[in-house]
DNA sequence: TCGCTTTGTCACCCTCATGAACAAAACGGC
DNA sequence: GCCGTTTTGTTCATGAGGGTGACAAAGCGA
C-alpha cells in the first residue's frame, strides 16, 4: 500500500498572522517568528517553508551572525525582491500619484508625478490606473490588488466617496466602482479598495512608520487643504459604522474663531489649515510651491533655529495653540497612546515639540496621568502605502490567495 | 488491549463563542448554535452537551413546539437556573447596590439598597463584600468572580479610581486591589474587576439591551453627578489605551455657557445634568428623592403628554437642544450606529425624541446620510449588570474554568 | 578540541472538527 | 392511520493541523 499522501503542509492556520509580523517587520527570523506567533519551531518552520514556496518571503541561505549572540544564527527572513505588488494611487488636491508597492512598504516603482486632476472622476482613474498598468508591463510584476486613497470621506463598505470637493470632484461618487471598471479597462484584473487619505496614512504610519507598536493610534493630518483624522486600534483601521468616523475638523478650538463653512466658528479645520498659517502671519500665497509647502516652510522657520519674524513665530504659536486644544479634545475621547501627526500639523510639532505636547497636556483631563507621545509622521507617502495595504489585506489575512493572482497585463 | 480513552470532549473551542451565544440570548436552540458557529451540527451538540456539564446551561427534555415550523423541533438551550453568579457591586454617590448576577445579565439575588458611602473606600468596600457575601451564603450559588462599578475615570488594567470625588473618597485609589484584599477576607476567594460604572452599563446594554447587535455602540448618561461616556466597538469595550477614553463630560455645547470646574465654559457636564436642568428651570433641589429623580420627573412632565409649565418646558429644550450639539460632535468623531441614552439624557430624549434626534443630524456633518439611531436603555440597573459582565468574561473566553470555582464561601 | 547554547527538522501523536449515515420527532396529505 | 418530507440530533470513522521529543546543525568560548 504505497500512502500518497499529498503532502501535510502544517501551520496553515498561522500563514496569515506570520505573513503580517514579517510585513510589519517583527518577525526578522525564525526564531522570532516561533516566539511572537507562540507556536512551536517546528509550526513556525514549516509556515515559514509555506511563505517561501509562495514566493513571498525569502530565506538567507547564509546566517547572518548576530554580533554578541550564543548558538546558532537563525537564518533571517526578508521579503521576495520579485514577490507579487499591489498598485496603489493617491489622488490628492494638486495632483495624483501611482506607485507599486511590495510587502513591507516598500515603493517599488513610482509613476511620475502627474499635478492635475480630471473633474470628472472616471476620467482622472483612468489616467492614474494606465499610469499603474503600465508600470506593471515595465515591471513584469504580478499585482495582487489595487488601493485607492482620496481626500474625501468614504464609506464603507460602498466606497462611495461624500465629499470629494477639493478635486471638484461630484459628491457622492461611487469612487470603489469607477476605480474597479478602469482596472477592469486596463487589463488589471484585481479588486479595488478604496479609502480616506489620511485614514490610509495613518493605517501605513501604524505598519510602517511612526505609528508602530501603538495600541491605541491617532492621526491627525492637513492635507493640501482642511484636516483629517484617524484611529487605529489593535492594528485595524477604525472607520465606525458607515466609514465616517473621526471627522475632526469640526472640532471647536476657538470659539471666538472665524467662521467655517460648517455654519460654527473657530473649527480645527479654518484654524490650523496651510491658509490659516499664512494669513495669520500676514503672508499672500506665493506663486510656487503648493499651500501646503509654503505652510510647512513657513513653520519650520519660525522653530528655535529659524529665521522667521516675529509675525510668522507669533502665528505659528497660535496655531500650536489652538491644534493643542483640538488634540486633548481627542484625547480626553479616545485616550489613545499615541499621535503621529501630519502634514502642517507634523510641522507645527516640529517647529516647537515643547509648546504643542505641553498644550495638550494642559487641555487633557489627565494630561498629568495619561501618557500621550506625540511624534510627526515618518512616511514620505503614507497615504500611498496605507492605499497598497488595502489591497495587500487579503493576502494578509489568508496567503494562499496569492496563488490565485495572475499574470501581470500585458506579459 | 482497553483502549481506556478519558473521554475526548469534542468542542473544546468553540465553547467560548458557544456560551457567548447563549449568554447574549442569540443561540436559543442548538440548530441556531450551529448556524451562527459556523460548525456542523455534530460539533454544535458537543457544545452544548459540554457547556451542559458543565452546569451552565440546561436543555429543555420536551422541545418546545414552535408555532408554524416543520420538522422535527428543536430542544431549548436554558441557562442553568442553579449554575454559577457572579457578585456584582455598583457604589454612586447616593448609595450602593449589591447583587448576584447569573448567565444572561439575569440578577438572581439582591441585597438591600443602601443609602451611605463610607468616605473611606476599604471600609465602604468591605460593607459592600459583607452583604454580597452574604447573598452567597443564603443562596448557597457557586462564584465565579466578583465586579464592581465606581462613577470615576479608572485605570486600566490596575484599576485605579482617578477621580471618585462624589464619593468623596481620595483621588487615585487603588479601587482594584482594595476590592480583591476586601474579597479575600470575606471568604469570596475570586478574582475582582472593576470598572467605570457608564462603561459597564453601556456593556450591558450591548448584551442583553438596547444596545444588542449594534457594531459600533455610544452610550451617553448623566449618572447622579455630572455626565459619562462609553464605547462598545465588535462587542468589546474600547477604554482607551490607559482607560480613560470617553470623557465627554468637558466637550464644549455652549461656548457662552456657565464656566465648569475644569477651566473651560458650557461643558457637557454643567449643561446637561440634574442640577442644570432644575437651575434652568427656577427650581430648587427638593428634599425628597434624589437630585437624578427630581431632574428626570421634570424633563418627563415636559413632554408632549407631560403637565410642566413653560419655564420647565423651555429648561428641558434647552438641555435637549445642548445635548444634541454634544452627541453630534461625537457622532462626527466616532460614527457610532447607535447611541444609548442613560440617565437624565434617557429622560431628555423620551420628552421630545424628535427634536433630539434632529438636533443631532443638524449638527453632525453626515447626520443626514449617516443613520445613527439614538435609542433610550432599557436596563434597570446596568451598571451592576456590567460589573457582573466584567466578572463574567474570565468564564465566556473559556468556560472550563468554572471548573476551578469553589463552593460559595461558608458552605 | 570539547562542551554549551540556540536553531532547524523529522517522526510520531493528540486534539478537534468534519462528513456521512442513521435515528428521532414533528407536519401534511391522502 | 399510514407514509413521505423536513428538520434535528447522534454516532463513528476520517483528516487537518499543530504539539512533543529526539536528533542534527551551526555558531561561541574555554
Amino acid at each position: 500500500m504505497t500512502t500518497s499522501r499529498t503532502k501535510p503542509e502544517r501551520g496553515r492556520n498561522a500563514l496569515g498572522p506570520a505573513l503580517e509580523l514579517v510585513h510589519t517587520g517583527r518577525a526578522p527570523t525564525r526564531a522570532v517568528l516561533t516566539t511572537e506567533l507562540g507556536v512551536t519551531r517546528a509550526t513556525a518552520g514549516a509556515v515559514a517553508g509555506e511563505l517561501q514556496t509562495l514566493g513571498l518571503i525569502t530565506v538567507d541561505a547564509r546566517p547572518g551572525a548576530a554580533a554578541g549572540s550564543q548558538g546558532r544564527p537563525s537564518h533571517r527572513l526578508t521579503i521576495a525582491d520579485d514577490g507579487p505588488v499591489a498598485l496603489a494611487a493617491q489622488i490628492h488636491a494638486d495632483g495624483f500619484r501611482v506607485a507599486l508597492v511590495g510587502l513591507g512598504g516598500r515603493i517599488v516603482a513610482t509613476a511620475p508625478a502627474c499635478g492635475e486632476v480630471h473633474p470628472d472622476p472616471a476620467v482622472a482613474l483612468t489616467e492614474a490606473v494606465a499610469a499603474g498598468a503600465a508600470l506593471l508591463r515595465a515591471t513584469g510584476r504580478r499585482c495582487v490588488g489595487a488601493g485607492l486613497a482620496v481626500p474625501s470621506a468614504v464609506t464603507e463598505p460602498d466606497g462611495i466617496a461624500l465629499n470629494p470637493l477639493h478635486l471638484r470632484w461630484p459628491a457622492g461618487s461611487p469612487v470603489r466602482e469607477i476605480f474597479t471598471r478602469c482596472l477592469e479597462e486596463a487589463g488589471v484584473p484585481v479588486t479595488g479598495f478604496c479609502g480616506n487619505d489620511v485614514n490610509l496614512a495613518a493605517l501605513a504610519e501604524h505598519r510602517h512608520g511612526a505609528g508602530h507598536g501603538a495600541r491605541d493610534l491617532l492621526c491627525v493630518a492637513t492635507g493640501h487643504r482642511g484636516v483629517g483624522g484617524a484611529l487605529v486600534l489593535d492594528g485595524r483601521l477604525h472607520t465606525g459604522s458607515a466609514g465616517l468616523a473621526l471627522e475632526v475638523g469640526h472640532l471647536t478650538v476657538d470659539p471666538a474663531g472665524r467662521p467655517c463653512h460648517c455654519g460654527s466658528r473657530g473649527c480645527l479645520d479654518v484654524e490650523t489649515d496651510p491658509m490659516a498659517l499664512l494669513e495669520a502671519a500676514g503672508r499672500e500665497p506665493g506663486p510656487d510651491g503648493s499651500l501646503l509647502d509654503q505652510a510647512c516652510a513657513l513653520a519650520r522657520a519660525a522653530g528655535p533655529a529659524g529665521t522667521a519674524d516675529e509675525n510668522a513665530r507669533g502665528a505659528t504659536r497660535a496655531l500650536i495653540d489652538r491644534l493643542a486644544r483640538g488634540l486633548a479634545g481627542l484625547v480626553n475621547i479616545l485616550n489613545p497612546d499615541r499621535i503621529v501627526l501630519g502634514g502642517l500639523h507634523r510641522a507645527l510639532l516640529e517647529a516647537d515639540p515643547g509648546r504643542l505636547r505641553a498644550g495638550v497636556a494642559d487641555h487633557s483631563l489627565w494630561g498629568r496621568s495619561g501618557s500621550v507621545s506625540i511624534v510627526p509622521g515618518t512616511l514620505d507617502h503614507g497615504s500611498l502605502v496605507g492605499a497598497a495595504e488595502l489591497a495587500w489585506q487579503p493576502v494578509l489575512d489568508d496567503p494562499s490567495t496569492v496563488l490565485r493572482v495572475r499574470a501581470a497585463a500585458g506579459t
